[in-house]
RNA sequence: GCGCCCGUAGCUCAACGGAUAGAGCAUCUGACUACGGAUCAGAAGGUUAGAGGUUCGAGUCCUCUCGGGCGCGCCA
């Protein structure tokens, strides 16, 4: 029996105690029926809180609320035992083999296993990363080119629609600097103060002028230009083949440059002003965020002409609206939560609700360490660790994998020499382990001629306690895919699959799948090779909402 | 000064307001002539920074204190 079965049959219990009257009258859809799984597992295999919950309402004290709802659970077909712990717990045990008639429910829906509706309808626009185009793609970025990923891959498994969206800095004073920097090296001058001086400035010169050597001929401000564009393409283009590698692909480009191109700027405006929020002073024009719980009004455009980036974040808000996009998920780092209060205004000064329109996501920055010393990031100082040098380090399955296990608003430390050394103990390798074991193991059923699938599969005979949770942890992961949807959270799905790798290898230790030596094939072998499938395929399904592979060897 | 985030085992981190706060690493002890040992079983390790409060119940919510990180421009 599922969980929701479980919730379900709570609720008619519920029904039942207050036809009866041992409960005062309550509306019986006005609260949430939570199952979940009991910390302990001596507890049994299932437990709700709902007498704890309800028992204000009912008129009596949680444990007398807990009996009479054990009295009907009790009569349940599918549970062994019904009791009640503690304040007021309700433990379920499952009749021993029930969990296994989730075996054939999995192996049937195969890869949508776990995919619910739960968003189904919204569409989603997430942005992430979203660096400048003058220069590689470092730590910071890599963490959210994971978790970015992972949360439009949650998302959409709960049946949103979902577009990933990159916006490109492409205007403005850090442009300039850039160019600068690329053309200073390229001509053997002293790269400006406040340019770029990272080695890959003197690369990407050196590849202009092969390319194009009668750039040197250039005016100098013309040459400027030349190879402010020139660079900007080679490095976008670095960046977009960087993400590729990295499983991570975006729908949408969007460049600011673009966005003043094509007028968006002048609409965003019009729309803020439509609604009534922009007002004149100083010879500036300002939107009234303050209105909506920012700390201070802020400049659309200077007292000079000149539109400021908040102005293009303004429109770019907009934008993406008239999109037609529900919700606009933003991930920032900490070092930009001072944003959050002025996005959040913006939506509502377009007329929208921040609540359920806008949605920033903080992360707190990666930090490395090499040698108990902090390495510190500076893209300007050039020492910086780029998305490219962790995955040529630990690869990109590993990776992805340590980025997208810890919430995002926790400050992460990575120690590179444990990273590098210790590859073994990263539990990515704990999970693809399992997957790739079982995938021994069913390589070795075909070779002994075990053609179990032309056998029925009989869960009556699955009542060893490892065989027991490890199904019961298989029958978690659709509720585990909805929250990590709903929080945002897909580190969620990756604690989930260590644990149940744990489960896995644990069955393993416990349970004999293949016959041993000459010994004939019989129901329980028939049957574990069925909960080995749909194992396997439950840890290739959540593995792939991480955008990690799932090997069939190691 | 104002604001946001964080503080959990030696280290890195978990824990929709739920039961005895859990994993991994590190330390110690065990298991196989191997269905893949990249595994499993066990030991040890905690006043969840501190003090109040809210309630059936607080690591989680509220207030204050201490400690750490970050942000507060007609910059981008």
């Amino acid at each position: 029996m599922s969980p929701e079965e479980i919730a379900v049959q709570i609720r008619s219990a519920v029904q039942a105690c207050v036809v009866s009257e041992d409960f005062q009258p309550i509306d019986v859809e006005s609260f949430e029926v939570v199952v979940e799984r009991p910390k302990d597992r001596a507890h049994g295999d299932w437990a709700s809180n709902i007498a704890l919950q309800i028992s204000k309402l009912v008129g009596l004290n949680p444990r007398e609320t807990a009996s009479h709802l054990i009295k009907i659970l009790g009569t349940v077909e599918g549970f062994e035992k019904v009791e009640i712990a503690g304040p007021g717990f309700i433990n379920f045990t499952l009749a021993k083999g029930s969990a296994g008639n989730l075996v054939p429910v999995i192996l049937n829906a195969g890869s949508a296993y776990g995919r619910g509706e739960s968003l189904q309808g919204q569409n989603f626009n997430i942005e992430f990363i979203s660096a400048n185009p003058t220069g590689p793609l470092h730590l910071g970025h890599t963490r959210w080119a994971a978790v970015g990923d992972a949360i439009a891959r949650v998302l959409s498994a709960n049946g949103a629609l979902v577009t990933r969206e990159f916006y490109v800095n492409d205007r403005g004073v850090q442009m300039d600097k850039f160019g600068a920097s690329v053309q200073a090296a390229a001509l053997g001058n002293p790269i400006p103060e406040d340019g770029y001086h990272g080695q890959y400035i003197k690369e990407l010169a050196d590849v202009i002028v092969q390319k194009h050597p009668e750039i040197l001929n250039l005016q100098t401000d013309e040459q400027f230009l030349s190879f402010r564009e020139h660079a900007y393409a080679l490095q976008l283009k670095e960046q977009q083949d960087v993400l590729d590698n990295f499983n991570t692909h975006f729908d949408v480009w969007t460049s600011e440059r673009r966005l003043h191109d094509s007028g968006a700027v002048e609409k965003g405006l019009a729309v803020l002003k439509s609604h009534g929020h922009l007002f004149e002073q100083d010879g500036a024009l300002w939107l009234r965020t303050t209105d909506f719980g920012d700390d201070k009004d802020r400049v659309l455009e200077k007292s000079n002409g000149e539109l400021t980036y908040f102005a293009s974040d303004t429109a770019y808000y907009v934008d993406k609206r008239s999109r037609g996009f529900d919700v606009c998920i933003y991930l920032l780092g900490a070092d930009h939560h001072g944003y959050v209060n002025r996005l959040r205004a913006v939506a509502a000064c377009a007329g929208d609700n921040p609540d359920i329109n806008i949605e920033l996501l903080i992360g707190q920055l990666v930090k490395m360490v090499k040698g108990g010393e902090e390495v510190r990031l500076s893209k300007r100082a050039g020492n910086i660790i780029t998305l490219e040098d962790l995955v040529d380090e630990v690869g990109v399955d590993a990776a992805r994998y340590t980025l997208i296990r810890y919430p995002v608003d926790t400050p992460l430390v990575l120690d590179l020499d444990l990273l590098i050394q210790r590859t073994n103990d990263n539990p990515v390798y704990y999970v693809q382990y399992a997957h790739a074991r079982i995938a021994s193991v069913l390589r070795q059923a075909e070779d002994l001629k075990i053609d179990y699938r032309n056998h029925s599969f009989e869960s009556s005979v699955l009542v060893h306690e490892k065989e027991n949770e490890l199904l019961n942890t298989l029958a978690q992961y659709p509720s585990i895919v909805e929250k990590a949807g709903e929080l945002r959270q897909p580190h969620r799905i990756a604690r989930y699959l260590e644990e149940l790798a744990n489960a896995y290898h644990k069955f393993y230790d416990g349970c004999r799948v293949l016959p041993q030596g000459e010994a004939p094939v019989d129901a329980v072998n028939i049957a574990r090779l069925y909960v080995c499938e749909a194992t396997k395929q439950v840890l290739a399904n959540g593995l792939d909402l991480c955008g990690v592979s799932a090997p069939e060897r190691m």
